[in-house]
DNA sequence: CATCAGGGCCCTG
DNA sequence: CAGGGCCCTGAT
């Protein structure tokens, strides 16, 4: 582990298309914690890389929902540039998918009489993940085939070992590694911290990154079919890690084509107050339903149900949800 | 104490 | 294209 910290040095301020969800776009409940980023009612922290410097950012909620405004400010260990902060800015415009047009999902939620009520509450909120692609892939492979706690536990043996812990404003986040930090590391060591079988995985991941034999960046502008089809090359991306990379990271919302047994318990209960519906008529009427957007309005009925969570016990949703 | 499945994916036949 | 195997952990 290696530490840093960061001190204040400039505000900017962006504007998001409307209508926007601040804490809805900052804070995903159904994620787990990771320690990389902190929420609090209308503000966010998290630590980012751009190249081979490290930034901290503050997001601040500066405006209403129709009217939209975030102030950022930067944190650094040295100058930042307007070169600079106008990188970070492009680069938490993407990852938060803040130039986004949805307004043809906004006449879609207004035209669903079933969930209305569901999108309304959410209504701007953003599908995004603020890890760069290398970062989720990172969680993703310690999501692979495991309950949340040991998910947990694995992750922080990671960051504990790889990571930086970035301090800035009072607060300390996480850093995930580089790719080339796992160079020189075997896949003994990373077994050590009892990653298992994963390890292989992550030493693989690293070293195509690292060799840049995957450019996060070129996906960007690429369409759906494209992204996934490069995403599915990589070692130890499958169905249901695609999908995950397609949404939040590339917000493609069409993206509703794999279902996990848990998700699909769930979709069950949310869609159809049942216990049991197969997933593929989950996926054909959510898909007829919502079209484009069926991963995005998805994503909407899951992050809601994790809100209530937080304040009310739901009782079907605690027995399928392993801890 | 043993067995088993979990917020998947790879590999083999 | 179906199914076995994989690390480890906690639940049963």
């Amino acid at each position: 582990m290696t530490a840093m910290k960061l001190r204040k040095y400039t505000t900017v301020t962006l504007r998001p298309t409307a209508p926007f969800n601040f804490d809805g776009t900052f804070h995903k409940p159904s994620h787990f914690e990771d320690g990389c980023s902190l929420w609090r009612h209308g503000s966010y922290w998290r630590a980012i890389r751009l190249g081979n410097r490290i930034f901290g950012i503050r997001i601040d909620d500066r405006g209403k929902l129709v009217r939209p405004k975030l102030n950022v400010t930067i944190f650094s260990n040295r100058k930042v540039s307007d070169k600079d902060a106008d990188t970070i800015k492009k680069e938490l415009i993407w990852r938060f998918g803040l130039d986004e047009n949805l307004t043809e999902f906004d006449k879609l939620m207004k035209s669903d009489k079933r969930f209305y009520p569901v999108f309304k509450r959410w209504r701007g909120m953003r599908n995004a993940d603020s890890e760069d692609l290398y970062g989720l892939l990172m969680i993703s492979i310690v999501l692979q085939n495991a309950t949340i706690k040991r998910t947990v536990q694995m992750m922080n043996a990671l960051l504990e070992e790889y990571g930086t812990r970035v301090e800035f404003d009072n607060k300390a986040v996480w850093l995930i590694w580089l790719p080339k930090d796992m160079t020189d590391v075997s896949e003994e060591e990373l077994r050590s911290l009892k990653v298992g079988y994963r390890a292989k995985f992550i030493k693989r991941l690293s070293q195509d990154f690292a060799e840049g034999k995957v450019d996060e960046y070129r996906l960007r502008g690429m369409d759906k079919e494209s992204v996934k089809k490069e995403l599915m090359k990589l070692y130890g991306v499958g169905p249901e890690t695609a999908r995950v990379l397609l949404s939040e990271i590339y917000h493609h919302h069409n993206t509703f084509e794999h279902i996990a047994p848990w998700q699909q318990k769930i979709y069950s209960m949310l869609f159809y107050n049942k216990k049991f519906v197969s997933a593929e008529k989950i996926k054909k009427d959510i898909n007829r339903q919502y079209g484009e957007y069926a991963m995005l309005a998805v994503h909407y009925m899951m992050e809601d149900i994790f809100w209530r969570r937080k304040n009310e016990h739901i009782e079907w949703l605690e027995k399928e949800i392993r801890l």
